[in-house]
DNA sequence: TGTACATCAGTGAACGCGCGTTCACTGATGTAC
DNA sequence: TGTACATCAGTGAACGCGCGTTCACTGATGTAC
Protein backbone atom coordinates (compact mmCIF):
# COMPACT_ATOMS: atom_id res chain seq x y z
CA UNK A 1 0.00 0.00 0.00
CA UNK A 2 2.81 2.46 -0.01
CA UNK A 3 3.85 3.48 -3.13
CA UNK A 4 8.02 5.37 -2.49
CA UNK A 5 7.68 7.53 -5.32
CA UNK A 6 10.90 9.11 -3.86
CA UNK A 7 12.82 6.15 -2.31
CA UNK A 8 15.44 4.48 -4.06
CA UNK A 9 15.19 1.18 -5.47
CA UNK A 10 14.24 -2.09 -3.45
CA UNK A 11 13.01 -5.27 -4.33
CA UNK A 12 9.85 -3.89 -4.43
CA UNK A 13 9.71 -1.07 -6.76
CA UNK A 14 12.42 -2.00 -9.30
CA UNK A 15 10.67 -2.64 -12.32
CA UNK A 16 9.64 0.20 -13.83
CA UNK A 17 7.16 2.00 -12.23
CA UNK A 18 7.75 -0.17 -9.14
CA UNK A 19 4.33 -1.17 -7.74
CA UNK A 20 1.93 0.29 -10.40
CA UNK A 21 -1.04 -1.62 -9.26
CA UNK A 22 -0.61 -0.55 -5.86
CA UNK A 23 0.02 3.00 -6.54
CA UNK A 24 -3.35 2.90 -8.98
CA UNK A 25 -5.13 1.62 -6.07
CA UNK A 26 -3.90 4.00 -3.52
CA UNK A 27 -4.63 6.73 -5.89
CA UNK A 28 -8.61 5.12 -6.11
CA UNK A 29 -8.87 5.12 -2.27
CA UNK A 30 -8.04 8.82 -2.13
CA UNK A 31 -10.44 9.72 -4.98
CA UNK A 32 -13.00 7.55 -3.19
CA UNK A 33 -12.50 9.33 0.15
CA UNK A 34 -12.53 12.60 -1.62
CA UNK A 35 -15.36 12.18 -3.82
CA UNK A 36 -17.18 8.60 -3.48
CA UNK A 37 -17.73 5.92 -5.80
CA UNK A 38 -18.06 8.11 -8.83
CA UNK A 39 -14.91 10.37 -8.54
CA UNK A 40 -13.29 6.69 -8.72
CA UNK A 41 -11.93 7.42 -12.74
CA UNK A 42 -9.30 5.72 -14.18
CA UNK A 43 -7.38 8.00 -16.17
CA UNK A 44 -6.86 10.25 -12.90
CA UNK A 45 -5.67 7.20 -11.12
CA UNK A 46 -3.27 7.05 -13.81
CA UNK A 47 -2.10 10.40 -13.63
CA UNK A 48 -1.82 10.78 -10.32
CA UNK A 49 0.91 7.39 -10.30
CA UNK A 50 2.24 9.26 -13.01
CA UNK A 51 1.80 7.27 -15.96
CA UNK A 52 -0.03 7.24 -19.03
CA UNK A 53 -3.72 6.02 -19.18
CA UNK A 54 -3.74 2.83 -20.69
CA UNK A 55 -1.19 1.55 -18.49
CA UNK A 56 -3.84 0.47 -15.40
CA UNK A 57 -4.91 -1.85 -18.22
CA UNK A 58 -1.65 -4.13 -17.07
CA UNK A 59 -3.37 -4.40 -13.60
CA UNK A 60 -6.88 -3.91 -13.59
CA UNK A 61 -9.38 -5.29 -16.40
CA UNK A 62 -11.44 -2.40 -16.33
CA UNK A 63 -12.61 0.89 -13.67
CA UNK A 64 -15.15 -1.14 -12.90
CA UNK A 65 -12.51 -3.82 -11.75
CA UNK A 66 -10.52 -1.04 -9.55
CA UNK A 67 -13.98 0.28 -8.58
CA UNK A 68 -14.12 -3.14 -6.52
CA UNK A 69 -10.24 -3.50 -5.48
CA UNK A 70 -11.23 0.14 -3.28
CA UNK A 71 -14.60 -1.04 -2.47
CA UNK A 72 -12.86 -4.24 -0.85
CA UNK A 73 -10.48 -1.66 0.83
CA UNK A 74 -13.44 0.42 2.02
CA UNK A 75 -15.22 -2.75 3.41
CA UNK A 76 -12.32 -3.86 5.17
CA UNK A 77 -11.30 -0.50 6.66
CA UNK A 78 -15.13 -0.44 7.80
CA UNK A 79 -14.44 -3.84 9.48
CA UNK A 80 -11.37 -2.52 11.10
CA UNK A 81 -13.52 0.87 12.84
CA UNK A 82 -16.15 -1.81 14.07
CA UNK A 83 -13.09 -4.04 15.54
CA UNK A 84 -11.48 -0.94 17.24
CA UNK A 85 -14.96 -0.34 19.22
CA UNK A 86 -15.23 -3.80 20.32
CA UNK A 87 -11.28 -4.03 21.11
CA UNK A 88 -12.31 -1.26 23.40
CA UNK A 89 -14.95 -2.85 25.34
CA UNK A 90 -14.59 -3.72 29.42
CA UNK A 91 -16.19 -6.03 31.75
CA UNK A 92 -16.22 -9.98 30.74
CA UNK A 93 -16.90 -11.84 28.31
CA UNK A 94 -19.96 -14.02 28.18
CA UNK A 95 -21.70 -11.32 30.24
CA UNK A 96 -24.94 -10.08 29.30
CA UNK A 97 -23.62 -6.81 29.40
CA UNK A 98 -20.61 -7.73 27.10
CA UNK A 99 -23.22 -9.19 24.81
CA UNK A 100 -24.77 -5.72 24.50
CA UNK A 101 -21.73 -4.08 24.40
CA UNK A 102 -20.64 -6.07 21.12
CA UNK A 103 -23.83 -4.77 19.14
CA UNK A 104 -23.47 -1.53 20.54
CA UNK A 105 -19.59 -1.18 19.26
CA UNK A 106 -20.38 -2.85 15.88
CA UNK A 107 -23.48 -0.12 15.44
CA UNK A 108 -20.86 2.67 17.13
CA UNK A 109 -18.22 1.91 14.67
CA UNK A 110 -20.48 1.76 11.46
CA UNK A 111 -21.73 5.09 12.11
CA UNK A 112 -17.92 6.60 13.15
CA UNK A 113 -16.79 5.18 10.02
CA UNK A 114 -19.15 6.75 7.65
CA UNK A 115 -19.10 10.37 9.64
CA UNK A 116 -15.18 9.97 9.19
CA UNK A 117 -15.13 8.16 5.80
CA UNK A 118 -18.07 9.39 4.09
CA UNK A 119 -16.51 8.46 0.74
CA UNK A 120 -15.14 5.37 1.43
CA UNK A 121 -18.61 4.66 3.00
CA UNK A 122 -20.40 5.24 0.43
CA UNK A 123 -18.27 3.11 -2.06
CA UNK A 124 -18.23 0.22 0.37
CA UNK A 125 -22.12 -0.14 -0.40
CA UNK A 126 -22.29 1.62 -4.17
CA UNK A 127 -22.76 -1.76 -5.54
CA UNK A 128 -24.95 -5.03 -4.56
CA UNK A 129 -22.58 -6.95 -2.19
CA UNK A 130 -22.26 -10.46 -3.31
CA UNK A 131 -19.96 -12.08 -1.49
CA UNK A 132 -19.49 -15.47 -3.06
CA UNK A 133 -20.13 -18.99 -1.84
CA UNK A 134 -17.48 -18.05 0.93
CA UNK A 135 -16.23 -14.32 1.80
CA UNK A 136 -13.57 -12.51 0.10
CA UNK A 137 -10.63 -11.71 2.65
CA UNK A 138 -9.93 -8.67 0.90
CA UNK A 139 -13.21 -7.20 2.81
CA UNK A 140 -12.51 -8.21 5.77
CA UNK A 141 -10.85 -6.57 8.93
CA UNK A 142 -7.86 -8.05 11.31
CA UNK A 143 -10.27 -11.06 12.72
CA UNK A 144 -10.92 -12.14 9.13
CA UNK A 145 -14.72 -11.40 9.36
CA UNK A 146 -15.76 -8.62 7.26
CA UNK A 147 -18.38 -5.86 8.32
CA UNK A 148 -21.49 -8.05 7.70
CA UNK A 149 -20.35 -11.30 9.90
CA UNK A 150 -18.95 -8.89 12.63
CA UNK A 151 -22.40 -8.00 13.31
CA UNK A 152 -23.37 -11.29 13.11
CA UNK A 153 -20.95 -12.95 15.89
CA UNK A 154 -21.84 -10.08 18.02
CA UNK A 155 -26.05 -10.81 17.41
CA UNK A 156 -24.77 -14.55 18.11
CA UNK A 157 -23.20 -13.46 21.71
CA UNK A 158 -26.50 -11.65 22.29
CA UNK A 159 -28.35 -14.90 22.06
CA UNK A 160 -25.92 -17.41 23.70
CA UNK A 161 -25.82 -14.58 26.97
CA UNK A 162 -29.75 -14.79 26.79
CA UNK A 163 -30.27 -10.91 26.03
CA UNK A 164 -32.24 -12.24 22.82
CA UNK A 165 -34.69 -14.95 22.49
CA UNK A 166 -33.15 -17.10 20.08
CA UNK A 167 -36.21 -16.79 17.47
CA UNK A 168 -36.07 -13.10 17.13
CA UNK A 169 -32.14 -14.31 15.84
CA UNK A 170 -33.03 -14.80 12.75
CA UNK A 171 -32.39 -12.06 9.86
CA UNK A 172 -32.01 -9.81 13.20
CA UNK A 173 -28.28 -8.42 11.23
CA UNK A 174 -30.94 -6.89 8.68
CA UNK A 175 -33.32 -4.49 11.44
CA UNK A 176 -30.18 -3.26 13.08
CA UNK A 177 -27.84 -2.93 9.88
CA UNK A 178 -31.03 -1.33 8.35
CA UNK A 179 -31.26 1.49 11.48
CA UNK A 180 -27.99 2.18 11.59
CA UNK A 181 -27.29 2.61 7.54
CA UNK A 182 -29.98 4.56 7.46
CA UNK A 183 -28.94 6.72 10.16
CA UNK A 184 -25.43 6.76 8.23
CA UNK A 185 -27.31 7.74 4.98
CA UNK A 186 -28.79 10.63 6.89
CA UNK A 187 -25.65 11.70 8.56
CA UNK A 188 -23.59 12.03 5.43
CA UNK A 189 -25.84 13.39 2.57
CA UNK A 190 -29.20 13.70 4.51
CA UNK A 191 -30.37 16.43 6.74
CA UNK A 192 -28.20 15.67 9.50
CA UNK A 193 -25.06 16.37 8.11
CA UNK A 194 -24.78 19.67 9.96
CA UNK A 195 -25.07 18.27 12.99
CA UNK A 196 -22.17 18.77 15.91
CA UNK A 197 -20.28 16.00 17.02
CA UNK A 198 -22.25 15.90 20.42
CA UNK A 199 -25.57 15.91 18.90
CA UNK A 200 -24.27 13.05 15.93
CA UNK A 201 -23.18 10.40 19.07
CA UNK A 202 -26.12 11.18 20.88
CA UNK A 203 -28.76 10.34 18.14
CA UNK A 204 -26.43 7.06 17.37
CA UNK A 205 -26.68 6.04 20.85
CA UNK A 206 -30.31 6.50 20.06
CA UNK A 207 -30.49 4.53 16.85
CA UNK A 208 -28.67 1.80 18.87
CA UNK A 209 -30.51 1.71 22.17
CA UNK A 210 -33.57 1.37 19.98
CA UNK A 211 -32.28 -1.58 17.78
CA UNK A 212 -31.40 -3.23 21.22
CA UNK A 213 -34.81 -2.63 22.60
CA UNK A 214 -36.62 -3.10 19.22
CA UNK A 215 -35.13 -6.41 18.57
CA UNK B 1 -48.25 16.39 -16.22
CA UNK B 2 -50.36 15.08 -19.86
CA UNK B 3 -47.93 15.93 -22.97
CA UNK B 4 -50.52 15.40 -25.63
CA UNK B 5 -48.20 14.90 -28.68
CA UNK B 6 -51.00 13.55 -30.60
CA UNK B 7 -54.41 15.58 -29.29
CA UNK B 8 -55.59 18.81 -31.74
CA UNK B 9 -54.36 21.86 -30.44
CA UNK B 10 -55.98 23.40 -27.20
CA UNK B 11 -55.40 26.45 -25.08
CA UNK B 12 -52.69 24.74 -23.39
CA UNK B 13 -50.64 23.33 -26.08
CA UNK B 14 -51.02 25.62 -29.11
CA UNK B 15 -47.54 27.49 -29.03
CA UNK B 16 -44.97 25.46 -31.10
CA UNK B 17 -44.07 22.58 -28.98
CA UNK B 18 -47.11 23.39 -26.25
CA UNK B 19 -45.76 22.38 -22.96
CA UNK B 20 -42.34 21.77 -23.67
CA UNK B 21 -41.66 22.34 -19.77
CA UNK B 22 -43.94 19.61 -18.93
CA UNK B 23 -42.80 17.01 -21.32
CA UNK B 24 -39.15 17.88 -20.58
CA UNK B 25 -40.20 17.05 -16.82
CA UNK B 26 -42.00 13.65 -17.62
CA UNK B 27 -39.33 12.91 -19.62
CA UNK B 28 -37.01 13.57 -16.79
CA UNK B 29 -39.46 11.45 -14.54
CA UNK B 30 -39.64 8.52 -17.29
CA UNK B 31 -35.84 8.86 -16.90
CA UNK B 32 -35.16 8.94 -12.99
CA UNK B 33 -37.94 6.13 -12.77
CA UNK B 34 -35.97 3.75 -15.33
CA UNK B 35 -32.16 4.67 -13.75
CA UNK B 36 -32.00 7.14 -11.22
CA UNK B 37 -30.66 10.28 -10.50
CA UNK B 38 -27.90 9.74 -12.75
CA UNK B 39 -29.92 9.14 -15.45
CA UNK B 40 -31.59 12.54 -15.73
CA UNK B 41 -29.50 13.53 -19.16
CA UNK B 42 -30.62 16.72 -20.45
CA UNK B 43 -29.75 15.77 -23.93
CA UNK B 44 -31.78 12.50 -23.66
CA UNK B 45 -35.15 14.61 -22.31
CA UNK B 46 -35.34 16.86 -25.12
CA UNK B 47 -34.86 14.08 -27.52
CA UNK B 48 -37.47 12.00 -25.83
CA UNK B 49 -39.77 15.80 -26.20
CA UNK B 50 -38.61 15.77 -29.83
CA UNK B 51 -37.06 18.94 -29.68
CA UNK B 52 -33.43 20.51 -30.03
CA UNK B 53 -31.15 20.15 -27.01
CA UNK B 54 -31.19 23.79 -26.05
CA UNK B 55 -34.33 23.84 -26.46
CA UNK B 56 -34.43 23.20 -22.43
CA UNK B 57 -32.76 26.34 -21.51
CA UNK B 58 -36.24 27.99 -21.91
CA UNK B 59 -37.83 25.64 -19.59
CA UNK B 60 -34.95 24.93 -17.18
CA UNK B 61 -31.82 26.98 -16.02
CA UNK B 62 -29.65 23.61 -15.91
CA UNK B 63 -29.73 20.14 -15.85
CA UNK B 64 -29.60 20.08 -11.91
CA UNK B 65 -32.77 22.58 -12.66
CA UNK B 66 -34.79 19.78 -14.20
CA UNK B 67 -33.00 17.07 -11.51
CA UNK B 68 -34.45 19.11 -8.58
CA UNK B 69 -38.15 19.04 -10.49
CA UNK B 70 -37.94 15.41 -10.78
CA UNK B 71 -37.23 15.28 -7.34
CA UNK B 72 -39.99 17.21 -6.13
CA UNK B 73 -41.84 14.98 -8.04
CA UNK B 74 -40.79 11.86 -6.56
CA UNK B 75 -40.85 13.24 -3.00
CA UNK B 76 -44.77 14.02 -3.56
CA UNK B 77 -45.33 10.63 -4.97
CA UNK B 78 -43.88 9.16 -1.83
CA UNK B 79 -46.04 11.39 0.42
CA UNK B 80 -48.81 10.24 -1.70
CA UNK B 81 -48.15 6.53 -0.97
CA UNK B 82 -47.59 6.94 2.50
CA UNK B 83 -50.88 8.94 2.61
CA UNK B 84 -52.27 5.87 0.76
CA UNK B 85 -51.57 3.26 3.29
CA UNK B 86 -53.51 6.09 6.31
CA UNK B 87 -56.07 5.83 4.02
CA UNK B 88 -56.34 2.04 4.20
CA UNK B 89 -56.40 2.67 8.23
CA UNK B 90 -59.46 1.26 9.86
CA UNK B 91 -60.30 1.98 13.53
CA UNK B 92 -61.58 5.29 15.15
CA UNK B 93 -58.64 8.29 15.15
CA UNK B 94 -57.29 9.36 18.24
CA UNK B 95 -57.59 5.80 20.06
CA UNK B 96 -53.69 4.36 20.63
CA UNK B 97 -54.74 1.80 17.85
CA UNK B 98 -54.96 4.08 15.16
CA UNK B 99 -51.84 6.25 16.26
CA UNK B 100 -49.68 3.26 16.49
CA UNK B 101 -51.50 2.45 12.55
CA UNK B 102 -50.53 5.76 11.44
CA UNK B 103 -46.97 5.10 12.48
CA UNK B 104 -46.39 1.96 10.91
CA UNK B 105 -48.73 2.89 7.68
CA UNK B 106 -45.98 5.69 6.88
CA UNK B 107 -43.37 3.04 7.31
CA UNK B 108 -45.04 0.77 4.91
CA UNK B 109 -46.05 3.03 2.54
CA UNK B 110 -42.17 4.29 2.56
CA UNK B 111 -41.31 0.87 2.04
CA UNK B 112 -43.96 0.10 -0.42
CA UNK B 113 -42.98 2.78 -2.97
CA UNK B 114 -39.32 2.13 -2.31
CA UNK B 115 -39.64 -1.30 -4.31
CA UNK B 116 -42.49 0.14 -6.29
CA UNK B 117 -40.39 3.13 -7.88
CA UNK B 118 -36.25 2.39 -6.78
CA UNK B 119 -35.32 4.73 -9.39
CA UNK B 120 -37.36 7.92 -8.15
CA UNK B 121 -36.71 6.87 -4.66
CA UNK B 122 -33.07 7.23 -4.65
CA UNK B 123 -33.82 10.64 -6.88
CA UNK B 124 -35.89 11.58 -3.71
CA UNK B 125 -32.80 11.06 -1.71
CA UNK B 126 -30.06 11.98 -4.88
CA UNK B 127 -29.62 15.46 -3.18
CA UNK B 128 -29.63 16.83 0.64
CA UNK B 129 -33.12 17.73 1.46
CA UNK B 130 -32.84 21.74 2.66
CA UNK B 131 -36.46 22.86 2.47
CA UNK B 132 -36.75 26.41 3.13
CA UNK B 133 -38.12 28.53 5.97
CA UNK B 134 -41.46 26.49 4.36
CA UNK B 135 -41.89 23.66 2.88
CA UNK B 136 -42.13 23.53 -0.51
CA UNK B 137 -45.59 22.56 -2.03
CA UNK B 138 -44.42 20.90 -4.64
CA UNK B 139 -43.15 17.98 -2.48
CA UNK B 140 -46.04 17.32 -0.80
CA UNK B 141 -48.88 14.71 -1.20
CA UNK B 142 -52.68 15.31 -1.40
CA UNK B 143 -52.37 16.63 2.01
CA UNK B 144 -50.35 19.46 1.36
CA UNK B 145 -47.74 17.52 3.81
CA UNK B 146 -44.38 16.32 2.42
CA UNK B 147 -43.12 13.02 3.68
CA UNK B 148 -41.02 13.95 6.36
CA UNK B 149 -44.19 16.25 7.69
CA UNK B 150 -46.38 13.08 7.65
CA UNK B 151 -44.01 10.91 9.67
CA UNK B 152 -44.02 13.60 12.37
CA UNK B 153 -47.76 14.37 12.51
CA UNK B 154 -48.07 10.08 12.89
CA UNK B 155 -45.27 10.75 16.07
CA UNK B 156 -47.16 13.62 17.32
CA UNK B 157 -50.43 11.54 17.18
CA UNK B 158 -48.51 8.94 19.10
CA UNK B 159 -47.98 11.38 21.81
CA UNK B 160 -51.78 12.34 22.00
CA UNK B 161 -52.68 9.20 22.38
CA UNK B 162 -50.18 8.41 25.24
CA UNK B 163 -48.59 5.54 22.85
CA UNK B 164 -45.21 7.75 23.00
CA UNK B 165 -43.79 9.37 26.00
CA UNK B 166 -43.66 13.12 25.47
CA UNK B 167 -39.96 13.39 26.52
CA UNK B 168 -39.04 10.53 23.70
CA UNK B 169 -40.76 12.64 20.62
CA UNK B 170 -37.63 14.99 20.42
CA UNK B 171 -36.06 14.19 16.72
CA UNK B 172 -37.86 10.92 16.68
CA UNK B 173 -38.25 11.56 13.16
CA UNK B 174 -35.04 10.42 12.36
CA UNK B 175 -34.84 7.40 14.55
CA UNK B 176 -37.87 5.99 12.09
CA UNK B 177 -36.57 7.38 9.40
CA UNK B 178 -33.31 5.84 9.73
CA UNK B 179 -34.55 2.54 10.11
CA UNK B 180 -37.11 2.57 7.28
CA UNK B 181 -34.77 4.23 5.56
CA UNK B 182 -31.84 1.71 5.47
CA UNK B 183 -33.82 -1.02 4.83
CA UNK B 184 -35.34 0.43 1.73
CA UNK B 185 -32.02 0.42 0.41
CA UNK B 186 -31.09 -2.39 1.55
CA UNK B 187 -34.04 -3.56 -0.36
CA UNK B 188 -33.41 -1.86 -3.61
CA UNK B 189 -29.82 -2.03 -4.17
CA UNK B 190 -28.57 -4.14 -0.82
CA UNK B 191 -28.45 -7.72 -0.23
CA UNK B 192 -32.05 -8.22 0.27
CA UNK B 193 -33.12 -6.96 -3.13
CA UNK B 194 -34.17 -10.46 -4.28
CA UNK B 195 -36.22 -11.05 -1.71
CA UNK B 196 -39.58 -12.48 -2.44
CA UNK B 197 -43.34 -10.19 -1.73
CA UNK B 198 -43.92 -12.07 1.26
CA UNK B 199 -40.28 -11.86 2.37
CA UNK B 200 -40.06 -7.95 2.16
CA UNK B 201 -43.19 -7.07 3.65
CA UNK B 202 -42.31 -9.38 6.50
CA UNK B 203 -39.15 -7.71 7.27
CA UNK B 204 -41.24 -4.30 6.41
CA UNK B 205 -43.32 -5.07 9.04
CA UNK B 206 -40.13 -6.37 12.31
CA UNK B 207 -38.57 -3.09 10.90
CA UNK B 208 -41.84 -1.15 11.38
CA UNK B 209 -42.13 -3.08 14.90
CA UNK B 210 -39.05 -2.50 16.13
CA UNK B 211 -39.48 0.80 16.06
CA UNK B 212 -42.52 1.19 17.30
CA UNK B 213 -41.08 -1.28 20.13
CA UNK B 214 -37.78 0.96 20.39
CA UNK B 215 -38.84 4.60 19.94
C1' DT C 1 31.62 -13.30 -15.90
C1' DG C 2 29.72 -12.02 -20.23
C1' DT C 3 26.41 -12.11 -23.86
C1' DA C 4 21.98 -13.09 -26.37
C1' DC C 5 17.42 -13.27 -25.70
C1' DA C 6 12.55 -13.42 -24.31
C1' DT C 7 9.35 -11.07 -21.40
C1' DC C 8 6.02 -7.81 -20.50
C1' DA C 9 5.33 -3.08 -18.00
C1' DG C 10 4.65 1.12 -19.60
C1' DT C 11 4.36 4.34 -24.10
C1' DG C 12 2.25 7.14 -27.80
C1' DA C 13 -1.43 7.99 -30.45
C1' DA C 14 -5.81 7.53 -31.44
C1' DC C 15 -10.94 5.87 -31.41
C1' DG C 16 -15.74 7.12 -30.64
C1' DC C 17 -18.74 8.64 -27.35
C1' DG C 18 -22.01 11.71 -25.16
C1' DC C 19 -22.39 15.24 -22.27
C1' DG C 20 -23.79 20.36 -20.68
C1' DT C 21 -23.82 24.69 -22.41
C1' DT C 22 -23.40 29.05 -25.46
C1' DC C 23 -24.28 31.75 -29.62
C1' DA C 24 -26.68 34.15 -33.14
C1' DC C 25 -30.77 33.00 -35.68
C1' DT C 26 -35.85 32.60 -37.42
C1' DG C 27 -40.34 32.44 -37.78
C1' DA C 28 -45.04 31.35 -35.70
C1' DT C 29 -47.67 33.60 -32.43
C1' DG C 30 -50.58 37.12 -29.83
C1' DT C 31 -51.28 42.01 -29.65
C1' DA C 32 -51.69 46.99 -30.60
C1' DC C 33 -53.31 50.08 -33.63
C1' DT D 1 -61.54 43.59 -39.77
C1' DG D 2 -56.88 44.06 -41.38
C1' DT D 3 -52.10 45.05 -40.96
C1' DA D 4 -47.55 46.00 -38.73
C1' DC D 5 -44.95 44.68 -35.16
C1' DA D 6 -42.68 42.91 -30.98
C1' DT D 7 -42.07 38.72 -28.48
C1' DC D 8 -39.76 34.71 -27.41
C1' DA D 9 -40.02 29.34 -28.06
C1' DG D 10 -37.50 26.49 -30.53
C1' DT D 11 -33.43 25.99 -34.30
C1' DG D 12 -28.79 25.00 -36.14
C1' DA D 13 -24.25 24.75 -35.37
C1' DA D 14 -20.69 24.60 -32.60
C1' DC D 15 -17.60 24.75 -28.18
C1' DG D 16 -14.60 22.21 -25.06
C1' DC D 17 -14.52 18.57 -22.08
C1' DG D 18 -13.12 14.15 -20.23
C1' DC D 19 -14.03 9.69 -20.26
C1' DG D 20 -12.97 4.33 -21.05
C1' DT D 21 -10.74 1.59 -24.07
C1' DT D 22 -7.85 -0.40 -28.12
C1' DC D 23 -3.72 -0.76 -30.97
C1' DA D 24 0.94 -1.51 -32.30
C1' DC D 25 5.19 -0.20 -30.17
C1' DT D 26 9.75 -0.09 -27.31
C1' DG D 27 13.02 -0.72 -24.25
C1' DA D 28 14.52 -1.88 -19.36
C1' DT D 29 14.62 -5.95 -16.95
C1' DG D 30 15.66 -10.87 -15.32
C1' DT D 31 17.25 -15.19 -17.09
C1' DA D 32 19.49 -18.95 -19.70
C1' DC D 33 23.49 -20.29 -21.64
Amino acid sequence: MTKGKSRSPSSRDTYRHGDLRCALLEAGIALARAGGPDAIVLREATRRAGVVPNAAYRHFASRQDLLLAVRAYALSQLAIAMETEIAALKGAPDTPEFARGCLRAVGIGYLRFAHAEPGLFHTAFSLPLDDGPQPDPARAGHSGLNPFQLLGVALDRMVDAGVLPADRRSEAEYLAWSAVHGLAVLFTRGPLRRLTDAQRSALGMRVVNMVEKGL
